[in-house]
DNA sequence: TTTACTGCAAATACTTTGCAAGCCC
DNA sequence: GGGCTTGCAAAGTATTTGCAGTAAA
């Protein structure tokens, strides 16, 4: 399964650049970054790379399923990978910590919104506010 | 019960405004409503009323404790009433449809995450993203 | 009168877009 | 060589801030 995804890229009739091998790259490494992050990430490696080229490619790169983004809170986004994407996210209002947990501490909301609403969520998209057990 | 939160921002030493007043109800009307629609809304009644009144009032009901928001994706933030804030927001991924149900479908979510990571849950400022059943 | 509040304009943050040059295939 | 990609600059959207005039208490 060494190069799959530049040959889904190519099958699509898109191009694989160094760009996008260093967006996925650096989302890989920086596992949760907003596009900020990321594009400063790439640049320790390519200096020229574009901001502007951040956004597109991870739009791209969502849009073939490699990642995914959820909004933690007022800013940007953060991107992480979708094969990293097993977890719900904790947010806490008080200090702005992030903590990843297990998808399966969600299985019951998901199964009930599935059953009482045919709602089908998406756990990977899970962000959870409120206070961490430092701050209460 | 009248004219609790009047007296309230005054035993703060804030001031009871015209603009505060709309902008409350505006947001009471809505259910619902971004800055720029709590704007719209607030400029039927007022039309001078200016976007930045509109933000810097509802960051001070949100400190008083009588609005909440949420995020509901890459736009700007929702804003309603705490009072009526007694749901959960399904959003659609797919039609952008936004659903309410209630909280207590988040139950056993919010059980786990006191349990197991000592984690305190907002639960009214809780989204869930997925596939509504028109979707799928 | 005192000083919090507002409107206005400018600044800031984040993201998208147009276009000419560049590079993948 | 054709056309997808990129860098750059400019525009667009969302939000914040400084300041002088206005109004609540």
């Amino acid at each position: 399964m060494a190069d799959t995804w530049q040959e889904e890229l190519r099958a699509r009739g898109y191009r694989v650049t160094p760009q996008r091998q260093l967006v996925l790259e650096a989302v890989t490494s920086l596992e949760h970054g907003t596009p900020e992050e990321i594009c400063t990430e790439v640049q320790r490696t390519a200096r020229g790379v574009n901001i502007s080229t951040i956004y597109r490619t991870l739009e791209l790169l969502e849009e073939l399923g490699l990642v995914k983004h959820t909004h933690l809170g007022h800013g940007p986004p953060t991107y992480h990978l979708a094969a990293d994407a097993d977890h719900v996210h904790l947010v806490c209002q008080e200090c702005g910590t992030v903590t990843d947990v297990p998808t399966r501490v969600a299985e019951g909301l998901v199964d009930t919104l599935t059953r009482d609403f045919g709602f089908e969520t998406d756990v990977h998209h899970l962000t959870v506010y409120g206070r961490c057990s430092n701050c209460h």
